[in-house]
RNA sequence: GGGGAGAUACCAAAGUGGCCAACUGGGGCAGACUGUAAAUCUGCUGUCGAAUGACUUCGUAGGUUCGAAUCCUGCUCUCCCCA
């Protein structure tokens, strides 16, 4: 590899797309490895429904290390903060054994927080703070935390909790410069992974259908046998709400897949918008036509990589 | 064969003489997004348009009326009940 000007290549794509074979057989050729940006796949124990290919890792029998899959029990609440530190320590680690990263998924506010280098800052609970917060309406609370910053969205005042958070958060910035736990910056190549409306639809249909007759169903029974909530399940979405709302009997088997086949077509026009955002914010995204072969692909990008 | 109900925009469904380009829901499209992001929220959705503008719509063909998705008549189709 000569004159290589990008500290890290990302494959990125709406859901559907076949980003994880083509990432794997990437790393393969370039001595890679890859890191997943993906915020459902780091849960143990669900596989089927968020699509962990394990096979696709292994490239002529030989097996491409991955790392942030399999790293939280489900029931756990992972996040973005979390997800940037994890990501910075295998990117250091790689760094240091001078291996490339390859990162590879479809949650665009993953791959944003380290392409953009969000500040986020270790932020401790104030429970003197909430105590205060406690007895507070949801009305009182957007108040406060309008006081504190412009609210773009209704996304921080969802509920009472992440209301408190969000004032929780802000209030330490006021007193914490933040400027103690700099994101380095780092010069991605992002490539992107783009079928065609109607082929993505089509594509996230039929896997669907593969899926359930692939013990999907089975996959969310286990998760709850094994103790994870309802509520945690509802959580997660997509696949694992709409089996879990038929497992418990609230919607048949039929509504259960025509919702869930609409709600994930709806996520995946969710993912294009971000990436859209991502690009009007100056991200640059190589997109890739689906329909080319990988080995196609992998030439591509090794041109931009030169 | 007889009787009844109904045909509204992509779908479902309100509207029963002017306030209707037509409520609402779904779907679709677009957008927002810095500690839940597979989440959450917002806008648009007859056509052309920058438009407070023009044009074409409520099965179909006529009619009544200053004015019809709404009233009348014929036709077509759908559903239900009785034979």
């Amino acid at each position: 590899m000569t004159g290589k000007s990008y500290d890290m290549i990302i494959i990125t794509g709406p859901t559907a797309s076949g980003k994880t074979g083509f990432a794997a057989l990437l790393a393969s050729r370039l001595g890679a490895e890859i890191i997943s940006a993906d915020s459902r796949q780091v849960y143990r124990g669900m596989d089927i429904g968020t699509g962990k290919d394990y096979e696709d890792y292994i490239v002529n029998g030989r097996q491409i290390p991955y790392h942030l899959v399999d790293i939280a029990d489900p029931g756990y609440r992972y996040n973005v903060f979390e997800y940037q530190r994890d990501f910075l320590e295998v990117y250091n680690s790689l760094k240091q054994r001078e291996v490339l990263p390859v990162v590879c998924g479809g949650s665009g506010m993953y791959i944003d927080s380290i392409v953009s280098g969000y500040k986020l800052i270790k932020v401790p609970l104030n429970h003197e703070l909430r105590n205060r917060l406690e007895e507070k309406s949801l009305d009182e609370l957007t108040a406060i935390l309008a006081s504190y910053k412009s609210l773009h969205n209704k996304t921080d005042v969802d509920t009472r909790k992440r209301a408190i958070r969000a004032i929780e958060i802000e209030e330490y910035y006021l007193h914490n410069s933040g400027t103690d736990h700099e994101f380095p910056s780092i010069k991605p190549l992002v490539i992107g992974i783009m079928f065609d409306r109607e082929t993505r639809r089509e594509r996230i249909s039929k896997r669907l259908k593969s899926r359930l007759q692939s013990g999907m169903i089975e996959e969310v029974k286990k998760l709850l046998e094994g103790g994870v909530t309802a509520d945690d399940l509802v959580y997660y979405g997509l696949e694992y709400k709409y089996i879990c709302y038929y497992l418990q009997g609230r919607t048949s088997y039929d509504e259960m897949q025509r919702g869930l086949e609409t709600a994930i077509h709806r996520f995946a026009k969710r993912q294009m918008t971000w990436f859209r955002g991502m690009e009007r914010r100056g991200i640059t995204i190589h997109w890739l036509p689906g329909e080319m072969d990988n080995a196609e692909k992998v030439q591509e990008v090794l041109l931009y990589f030169r």
